[in-house]
DNA sequence: GGGCGAACTTAGTATTGGAATG
DNA sequence: CATTCCAATACTAAGTTCGCCC
């Protein structure tokens, strides 16, 4: 092998390493996750670097000394004081700068500066940490690490309206950290001058370190790249659950509508409950402490504000209209007619209650999930999500793929398939800030490439008449020639059209999600192989590492 | 069965890297 | 060479589930 550099001399490609089939391998039972495991530990956030002495702290009109650490605070306060600023002015619409705040005492004002104040210098020293600290020795592998930094203190956001915004997130110290290791292996060691929380030997868990954040009481962990073979399995395994739970399913949705009829409240609701689990892919809603979050809910949660019944609305027929705050409080609406015996018991749920009431007051998930862990093996609300996702993504691929379509045209179908998905799931992004600008410079790009098809096409017509004069076989070719190009150029005018169409149609939907977690990486792989599709341009690297397993096994006859 | 801690998955957005463009 | 642009990556919040204790 090995490729001819441009210097002339033989480049000798490594051959890369044979790659670790962890999926041909025996999986481990009884709920150990490693024998071995080594670690580097995390990598602490840089420590605070103090202001220069000219720049102070205005009290009252007065210069104050400020303690270190409420400097530090006040500089989280002041950037974020900045973003407020950018984003009223939305600054980023316009150009890649910043701004800075006058450091004047009383005299706002604002100053701008490029993105790059040093040129990436801090390159280097990144590839050299993720060298050092981004890999650890699991079982005889070397397993890349997803987050083995740890997270820097700042003022907290949450998402939404959330009670605890601002409220200030501390430092993590290494006597904060309990690390997580085998006995065996070389321990990770604490910065000089300072000790480890805990050092614990659990291999019935996947951590390597963990502290417990100060904002909700929340531990926070460390582990390992969706790549690693610990989260590969347990991925696999999600989507063979959801596999089972499709030889089922006609059993159970046959049983929840059976369900509907009982005489006990307790049933009907759980039974529509899980109806809207099934038919709208809503989350399971677990309970949440009122004043530690942001008000958001799933279908367990759901209150009686949240639904409106319509007995008959745009020509249909019991039609509920579901608006509420769901994960991340993305907002979820949609009109959906339901059976008869739906309607009927929503209406006898909502009897008496008021408005912050609970529409299922019988139910919660642990009641939910006992109930499903009854019906399958593993059952639980999130698997009919997967099951959902992944059965819509390979009946629409069916329907949408064309034989005769071009590969820019069947990747469009693609994404048109996992968009259904996305919109199934309501995983909606917010328009990118520059969406319009992105836009219109894709349309002048299409505008110029049909004027330069029209060129091409005038060209080949005055080819032709030439040829036809002429009669020779240099002029023959020229015609040939010139179809090519018009031709080639037709091809890159529909590349960009798809391409434009595509964006569009993703404005405001978010396809990542679903497609890094709920849509069996073995449809797609399949539908690759089927029609001859290069799987990079379904997936990138990233994707492809975290879906190895599924590349190497999926050939295209794969049904989910 | 209710409360709670722990562990792990899922989520949207901010930042970054590097290619394209001027 | 600087700037613009977009895809990829980094980040970390916010969910679900499970097991334990009472």
């Amino acid at each position: 092998k090995g490729e001819v550099g441009t210097d002339g001399k033989k480049k000798v490609k490594k051959e890369p390493e044979e790659k670790w089939k962890w999926w041909e391998e025996e999986r481990y039972t009884d709920g150990v996750k490693w024998k071995f495991l080594e670690h580097k530990g995390p990598v602490f956030a840089p420590a605070y670097e103090p202001l220069p002495s000219n720049i102070k702290f205005y009290y009252d009109g007065k210069p104050m000394k400020l303690s270190l650490g409420a400097e530090e605070v006040g500089t989280f306060f002041a950037k974020m004081k900045v973003l407020i600023f950018r984003n009223f002015f939305n600054i980023s619409l316009e150009s890649e700068t910043s701004l800075l705040l006058s450091q004047r005492p009383g005299r706002p004002c604002l100053r701008r500066r490029s993105r790059y104040p040093t040129p990436s210098k801090n390159k280097e020293e990144n590839e050299r940490i993720l060298q050092e600290y981004g890999f650890c020795v699991m079982d005889n592998h070397k397993e890349r690490i997803a987050n083995f930094r740890i997270e820097p203190p700042g003022l907290f956001r949450g998402r939404g309206d959330h009670p605890k915004m601002g409220m200030l997130k501390r430092r993590i110290r290494p006597e904060d950290i309990i690390i997580n290791c085998s006995k065996d292996s070389q321990h990770p060691k604490p910065p000089p001058g300072t000790k480890w929380k805990e050092v614990r030997h659990d291999n019935k868990v996947t951590w390597l370190v963990s502290w417990t954040e100060n904002i909700q009481g929340a531990i926070k962990y460390i582990m390992l790249n969706p790549s690693s073979r610990i989260k590969g399995e347990k991925d696999w395994q999600k989507y063979e659950t959801a596999r089972r739970l499709k030889k089922c399913v006609d059993r159970l949705r046959a049983q929840y509508r059976d369900d509907w009829k009982s005489k006990e409240m307790r049933i009907r609701q759980r039974a529509v409950a899980l109806y809207f689990i099934d038919k709208l892919a809503l989350r399971a809603g677990n309970e949440k402490e009122e004043g530690e979050t942001a008000d958001t809910v799933g279908c367990c949660s759901l209150r009686v504000e949240h639904i409106t019944l319509h007995p008959e609305k745009d020509g249909k027929e019991y039609v509920v209209e579901f608006d509420f705050l769901g994960k991340d409080s993305i907002r979820y609406y949609n009109k959906v007619p339901v059976e008869k015996r739906v309607f009927k018991n929503l209406q006898l749920f909502m009897e008496n209650k008021q408005p912050e009431d609970d529409l299922f007051d019988r139910l919660n998930t642990t009641i939910l999930n006992k109930h499903l862990q009854e019906l399958m093996d593993g059952l639980t609300a999130k698997v009919f999500r997967t099951y959902n996702a992944s059965i819509t993504l390979q009946q629409q691929l069916k329907e949408l793929t064309s034989p005769e379509d071009n590969v820019p045209a069947k990747i469009l179908s693609y994404n048109r398939a996992n968009r259904a998905v996305a919109i199934l799931c309501n995983h909606q992004r917010a328009p990118p800030k520059t969406f319009e600008k992105s836009m219109q410079n894709l349309q002048s790009k299409i505008d110029a490439k049909k004027e330069q098809l029209s060129d091409a096409k005038r060209e080949l017509k005055s080819a032709k008449a030439d040829a036809k004069v002429r009669r020779d076989e240099k002029s023959k070719k020229a015609v040939e020639c010139k179809k090519k190009a018009v031709q080639r150029v037709e091809e890159q005018l529909m590349k960009l059209e798809v391409q434009a169409t595509d964006r569009e149609e993703n404005k405001q939907i978010a396809l990542g999600t679903s497609k890094l977690n709920y849509l069996d990486p073995r449809i797609s792989v399949a539908w690759c192989k089927k029609w001859g599709i290069p799987v990079e341009k379904i997936y990138n690297k990233t994707q492809r590492e975290k879906f190895a397993w599924a590349i190497d096994m999926a050939d295209e006859d794969f049904e989910f």
